[in-house]
DNA sequence: TTGTAAGCGTTATCAT
DNA sequence: ATGATAACGCTTACAA
């Protein structure tokens, strides 16, 4: 059986509540050093764990925070979670990943809602697909303090989102003083709202630039990098030619471009330029590195959850609704002339 | 506030006990189909959720299943991760991640241990570090079931292992084949036991050939790969010859020893084979893909989960000591001749 | 300085 | 068919 504060006690002669208040630092400073000493040096011995869950049920604080998030194996989340997990335990909480498909967002925000989580981080470009977000917060009772992440209108009060326009901007004038003249939008059909973003800053691009725009569609195949692959060698088996250069919605789709490109002898970046987004560490490694939009993840991960933090300790205070800006990082892959060794953005 | 079942009783005129047993199904049998009725849609209407908290505290199910594990950016982990989240939520139990650094396994073992878990999946080589291991587990008080994770030589009575001897010995076979003689091992010194595990068969086999060896320690740098990628720069700087073919602990560092050899105009596997370990499905993208050893990680995932759950469900049952076995993927970096497409293995 | 008792939200065993 | 009550392990007024 589990030593709790009561065998503590009644191995001791005391009351379970003087042991308590040892073991807590609280009111201990009335507290004879002698019986002091008895019940920390028992507690020892005995192996005595305070239990999370009892101190949860009692006091107001349960010491959780979740994360709602999408079942996906995409790096990029893999690198949120990873952070979000380092501050949260930093600051002393637990963290506990919720993950949903398009299928059980509800099922699974319901089973996230039980567990009296202090906050909860949500993907929430996810929860408020199809105005479902809207329908699950209006659920009736109690729901913790929310932080949303990632999406750039968000409908929550407190969040955190990235602006890739001005970094947009920066790459396709690059892309353009480089010499390509059309350019492709490679990207999942249907894709959420963050990554609309892009595709809309880069139509409004090509339009105020008298450019044409190409959309290539990411479909089939069994991962992200697979489908971009397939579809991009379908395209060239089309023969209905490229075009100069081609911007992938993130680094997963950049590679499989890359890779049919390279398997057809197509030169990068002299025949067609290629940039990616999300700065995926590993394609910094290709032969012909990958230009990318950084995102200032760790950063992100950071404040949103100081803000929840924040939220939790002193909910009055002000909203907040950061945007942190992508950059740019010019890598070969969109270089003709010199070639970039890394981060280095020429503007 | 909220919602309890105290409240809606209170709300119906009832007790909470009979709005209990109408919520749970439990005896729910004898209650007048009208008073159920008017439960059910009050608690709809008032929005009750359940309190796991208070679920846990009382009855013996927690519900959560937690996970000892490194605090490492490498893509195997968050595989692990990926796969260990989606079994365990298929199950009916929530996951819950502790990560930990060399400097605190024992103060995050203990927070662990706190939360009264169902089971424990556990990156055993980690907690067994320096016998460091057996002192915690000696460490009085209940402990949950535990299953191991990926050591081979895991102290634990439950464990899931890879078997890299039978892959390795083909991989090194299928090397020498091609016409490599001199082989370098390169890997992060003062590596864990199953790192060890693949080094050792290493040196077994090079020495039964008369072949000779390097060991190539990858220090330094901010990632993996970018020790890796310094590692092997300098050794081409120090002018002292390479090795015609280098097995690398992983991909990661695989790819770093990659781009050295690429950035110093050598051709592989032409000049030199490389070949990883962890098959990452980014490798398979490279100009010149990457031979990798493939760990069955869900599979091996699944198994862990079934077998933790068992112990928990039926604790009696006897002991899982699963060891699975590592593949080959053979593809272009190791393939002088043919141009392996992908995961086909020429026996 | 220490003990008693109430209560957190549940479930479960009694009564009624 | 429903209600009263105890219990899970803990914290915390309040009493002694």
């Amino acid at each position: 059986m589990r030593v709790t504060i009561k065998e503590i006690a009644r191995e001791l002669g005391l009351s379970h509540s003087t042991v308590s208040r040892v073991l807590n630092d609280r009111q201990s400073a009335m507290v004879s050093e002698a019986t002091k000493d008895r019940i920390v040096s028992a507690a020892k011995s005995m192996g005595y764990r305070p239990n999370r869950i009892a101190q949860a049920l009692k006091g107001a604080r349960s010491g959780l925070i979740g994360v709602f998030m999408p079942e996906s194996q995409e790096y990029f989340f893999s690198e949120v979670l990873f952070h979000l997990r380092q501050f949260v335990e930093e600051a002393g909480y637990e963290l506990i990943p919720f993950s949903c498909s398009p299928l059980n967002v509800e099922e699974r925000w319901l089973k996230l809602l039980r567990w009296d989580l202090e906050g909860v981080l949500v993907f929430d470009y996810l929860l408020f697909a199809d105005g479902l977000g809207q329908a699950l917060l209006q659920h009736r009772g109690f729901v913790p303090p929310i932080v949303g992440l990632f999406n750039p209108s968000s409908q929550l009060e407190d969040f955190v989102a990235l602006d890739f326009a001005p970094a947009m901007g920066q790459l396709l004038d690059h892309i353009v003083d480089g010499g390509a003249r059309s350019i492709g939008y490679a990207a999942v059909p249907g894709s959420f709202q963050s990554a609309e973003q892009r595709y809309s800053c880069f139509q409004r691009f090509m339009i105020a630039h008298g450019l044409p725009q190409v959309r290539i569609d990411v479909v089939g195949g069994s991962t992200l990098s697979e489908s971009a692959r397939l579809s991009t060698a379908d395209l060239l088996a089309a023969g209905e030619g490229l075009p100069e250069a081609i911007f992938c919605q993130n680094d997963e789709i950049a590679l499989g471009v890359y890779k049919a490109l390279r398997d057809a002898g197509i030169e990068i970046p002299r025949d067609v330029m290629i940039a990616g987004c999300d700065n995926v560490p590993y394609m910094a490694y290709l032969d012909t590195p990958l230009t990318t939009l950084s995102l200032p993840v760790e950063e992100a991960c950071r404040i949103a959850c100081m803000a929840l933090h924040q939220r939790i300790t002193e909910p009055e205070q002000p909203h907040v609704r950061r945007m942190m800006e992508a950059t740019v990082v010019t890598r070969a892959s969109t270089s003709r002339s010199i070639r970039y060794e890394d981060s280095a953005v020429p503007v």
